[in-house]
DNA sequence: TTGTGTGCAAACGATTTGCAAGTGT
DNA sequence: ACACTTGCAAATCGTTTGCACACAA
């Protein structure tokens, strides 16, 4: 799917839901499909105050929302606060393994874990909608850091409430 | 695993943090323990606020801070604003499934499932420090309402920002 | 025109923190 | 005594909202 078909996609689904194609909404549409990686809400914000395009930060969250219940972006919650978001389109399902130490994430599908996740709903009479599977721990470079470093607490702010070594 | 001995452990463990035991501490440790549900901080502090155990906000924080560290407690993030605890001890490791019309929160575990989350971490040289499986959906019973009244929307607060049909 | 959208700043809501006063050990 | 703790209120922080003005359709 390329940026033509999903800016179309975006500009009907405006269309449908009788809402209007502004300069704000179009030039965050495009920003966040610049990009290959997770960003937050902040960051894109930061993105576009850099540029010639003026967005408040207002209009940022509320876009946001927007591209999310309209099924271009998904965002996921890493626990940390913010939230972060993703493209979907021509993105398949994946799951994601969170670095306690860099804030890396790194995604992963593995299908017959969706397929037992599927059985234990039909067990239950559980209608799933969607599902949401973060691994915590560290990444390789980070592991390996830590394993000569000895260390046994995470790596960023130190003495930061969150990134507890449990869940 | 019976109430005297999880307060031994946890008395165990302030003497080995050289952290003090006091009648706060011991009020939230034993109102905590006292439920079988999950409940937010803010419940724990409704209920010692009815109770002739006066604790303040910022105690039963702190607290819960305290005990998720020691590992008696564990935070669950339903993703909805506010984080929910339940008990650790005697309680094995298990996943969640949340219905987004009625709030309700059931376990269930599948041993085939953390078996290839471990060999998902083991291929891509990622180590797992826990990890957190959530299937947002429909309990058997709001299923069963929804299909009947032919809804659409999530139940809780109608317009509410969260409880979005996609994550 | 006219209902939407935007920007701004104030409001939110859960959680954290500074600080002076209290209290286990 | 003397840290460690508490309570209170103020501070955070990401996100949302009220409102007057601006602007797509």
């Amino acid at each position: 799917m390329n940026r033509d078909a999903i800016r179309n996609a975006f500009e009907q689904f405006l269309k449908a839901q009788k809402l209007r194609l502004t300069p704000q909404r179009r030039a965050i549409f495009e920003r966040a499909f610049d990009t290959h990686k997770h960003f937050t809400a902040e960051t894109l914000f930061g993105w576009l105050r850099d540029s010639p395009a003026h967005v408040s930060r207002a209009t940022v969250y509320r876009t946001l929302s927007l591209l999310v219940e309209g099924g271009f972006l998904e965002s996921l919650d890493t626990g940390q606060g913010e939230l972060r978001y993703e493209h979907v389109l021509g993105h398949r399902h994946h799951d994601h393994m969170l670095c306690l130490a860099c804030g890396r994430i790194d995604e992963f599908v593995d299908p017959r874990i969706e397929a037992l996740q599927e059985e234990a709903c039909r067990e239950r009479g559980f209608s799933m909608v969607s599902h949401n599977l973060r691994l915590f721990g560290y990444c390789r470079a980070c592991a390996k850091r830590r394993a000569h470093a000895g260390e046994t607490r995470p790596g960023t702010a130190p003495g930061s409430r969150m990134a507890r070594e449990r869940t």
